[in-house]
DNA sequence: TAGATTGTTAATCGATTAACAATC
DNA sequence: TAGATTGTTAATCGATTAACAATC
């Protein structure tokens, strides 16, 4: 038995890829080369040729890539090809942006449910949704059958939170609070720490 | 002539650590040794052993580190020993939010400026800011000596702002708008797309 | 002292790149 | 056909890890 795992690095820089092909669609062109799209993301045509070759073969020889037909069979290898209904919690300032932000939809993503522990924020509107009490949270998640989560609570509140969370069943999160969660092997967790990578550039100043 | 460069990648690691250190002076500890440090974060003791050797020695054989001495000494290398004056573009939702984001400070960073396009917006008070006309950016940024921007436009204004930004003096961007951006060597970028992580992580669901 | 942990070396592992045959 | 660009291989490059002498 052999077991073709693909680097993560490489999935990682999928989402880039198409985020380029969807700019070059709105672009209203239709062909693109690993060349062109490297000079673009500041990566080696090499390296995205490789990236891709892990997937299929996506281009042509002496032509390149038709740009619809790549985005989407990124699309489909990411799974975002549908929508995932995903759960907030936190409806501070960062919550509201997240469920304000437009860009979600369209990109694979729509925030279905909204949790806040504190009781004056709990059956305030947000967006399009209601904000529900933090103690309904596992109930909900498990009953909507949501496997994605963002953490937009205090430091204090993520880990308590994601482990709610994962005893819901939520197999991905993606955790604004600054601070580095413990969950279990198969749960996976993304990072945005602001702080963190302006801290990353000061270095070189 | 022997230049010595430290790998971005562990440069990228070191705002980690120095969070985990925060962390654990909080909780009002002392020592700690590259193990535990590990298992917090799910990195190898002999990773971060190795990133710190970059430079200099700061533990003790057969005890550890002393973790408030390893914070400063990781603030001073990131240069976050000091507060750094940053811009921010746009007063939407996401501008909001990072206005009132309690985070920067204490972390080396203090929004100084605030720009938006939107005259209905110019005028108005942000946070302990008043939100500025985005024709000023380029003559205020170099004013004020500012180096550090936060990019929070929609994404189509984000490289002319860009553009703006680097000719007004600035050396660091922290781009939330989804796009790659094309500015000049010596001018450095991150990005945060929150898509992309969650595109990152439903490839594995 | 005995036990523990660092800093560093050398080996391993994995990712990137250069180059080119295949072929559109 | 001639020119261009892919997909892939092999070489290079760089990062991670294992192991251990040094030493607190």
């Amino acid at each position: 038995m052999s077991i073709i795992t693909i680097p993560d690095i490489v999935v990682g820089r999928l989402p880039i890829y198409l985020r380029a092909l969807n700019f070059l669609v709105a672009e209203g062109r239709e062909i693109t080369s690993s060349q062109e799209l490297g000079d673009r993301l500041g990566i080696s045509s090499a390296q995205i040729r490789k990236d891709l070759s892990h997937f299929g073969e996506f281009g042509k020889q002496g032509t390149g890539y038709d740009i619809s037909f790549l985005r989407d069979q990124l699309q489909r290898i990411l799974q975002v090809d549908r929508i995932w209904d995903v759960v907030l919690i936190g409806a501070g300032d960062l919550g509201h942006a997240l469920a304000h932000y437009g860009g979600f939809s369209g990109r694979g993503f729509r925030i279905a449910a909204v949790f806040d522990s504190d009781p004056d924020k709990v059956g305030q509107p947000l967006a399009n949704l209601v904000i529900q009490d933090s103690q309904d949270l596992v109930d909900v998640v498990r009953q909507q059958a949501i496997y994605v989560a963002l953490i937009a609570t205090p430091a204090s509140g993520a880990q308590p939170v994601a482990d709610a969370l994962v005893s819901a069943g939520i197999r991905a999160i993606l955790n604004y609070a600054p601070i580095t969660l413990t969950v279990p092997h198969g749960v996976r967790v993304q990072y945005i720490d602001p702080v963190a990578h302006l801290q990353r550039m000061t270095f070189y100043l």
